[in-house]
DNA sequence: TTCGTTAGGGTACGCAGCGTACCTTAAAGC
DNA sequence: GCTTTAAGGTACGCTGCGTACCCTAACGAA
């Protein structure tokens, strides 16, 4: 692992991209070694067997080097679930949401996320991928719901539709935990989302 | 403000409980200032008139004290609002929530949540307050709904009345905004808090 | 009142980590 | 080959946390 930094000794001198692709892939190694808390700039330029020179030239601080180290880390998201009833994709939704917040990658991501602190900026950039990739699912899911019959289209709002997802990211965030027990999923798709799609099935009603 | 520090040259040696209010309230005042970011060891013992041993005889950390600073600016949460209607109880309940993050305080607090970081111990206490001091307004402003008949009793549900509040601190956080739009907070009761209570007033209905 | 114990005051230090400066040296382009 | 550009090496300044030591005031017991 990060064979590239350390047999670096002698080699030819690299340039550009290629060094920024090495920088890139220390600074996410150590990210998942030891978090962005751990990840300092000196240790980043020593395993991509450079210096902190070639490091800030491309990028003005550590907590911006760490989002951009994250991003390389972002893997692809599945396929939404379609296990044929609404309540088992919203479940296993969140699940995989719950999960991915236990894994490294979701550690990486808190820390990152309670790090970068006071820069709006890369806050976003990082929401950008972990945020926009969580909805679209989400909306697939409540597309096929629709479909079966089991939803109202006027359930399909992008607010609407995340709900379940942003309960559970406060869940965590409030709670400083690193995953919900399982009886919390279970308990925020029945006494809240199921009855929020139902609610939403009669517009006119009130 | 923070007299007490100032003009302590010359004055007789605080001990115990004397000290360590000067220390809190000196921290206090470093956090309404300067935010957590902010905070120094140094300036806090400076400020108290007094020096770092004091302090770190009594706290271990900086995050530590920062917290238990956090407690002396705590105030007691207003009464919960009353306009004869739910969804203007509700607004309002989410308005004094959005100014609150606006607000100084808030700023101190997101500092703290942001810098605490790693240590869910205080994390823990920090929502102690924070939290447990805003699920009562709603369930207040929901009891009387259903007094009035505009809830059904189902509804009465932590997490389902503190839904509202959810929404609108995962936007705040997600966004690394100081406060959200009022269009959004009009979204989120219009869109998923009153849909959602209609959604829970017929148990029996799927 | 005196004397020992406790806790505060003063200060200096070690250490880590960020960000910068400056010079040397290799790679790329002409 | 010669110039320009960017990488490497290294040292430094600075800030801030947490610790160590020693001195001194307050307190309490004899």
């Amino acid at each position: 692992m990060a064979g590239d930094g350390a047999e670096r000794t002698g080699a030819t001198r690299r340039r550009g991209a290629a060094l920024e692709q090495a920088i890139l892939r220390a600074a996410a190694d150590e990210l998942l070694e030891s978090g962005y808390a751990g990840l300092t700039m000196d240790r980043v330029a020593r395993r991509a067997g450079t210096n902190k020179n070639a490091i800030y030239r491309r990028w003005p601080n550590r907590a911006a080097l760490g989002v951009a180290a994250y991003r390389q880390l972002a893997v692809a998201n599945l396929d939404p679930p379609d296990t044929g009833e609404l309540r088992g994709d919203a479940l296993e939704l969140l699940r995989r949401a719950n999960c991915h917040w236990t894994s490294p990658l979701g550690e990486v991501l808190r820390g990152l996320l309670s790090g970068v602190g006071e820069e709006p900026e890369l806050l976003a950039r990082l929401q950008e991928q972990a945020g926009a990739a969580g909805t679209a699912g989400w909306l697939t899911v409540l597309d096929r719901a629709v479909a079966r019959g089991q939803a109202s289209p006027e359930a399909r709002h992008p607010r609407v539709a995340t709900v379940a997802l942003a309960l559970l990211r406060n869940e965590i965030v409030t709670r400083g935990i690193a995953s919900a027990p399982d009886a919390v999923l279970v308990e925020i798709v029945d006494e809240v989302y199921l009855p929020l799609l139902r609610g939403r099935a009669r517009p006119g009603v009130g």
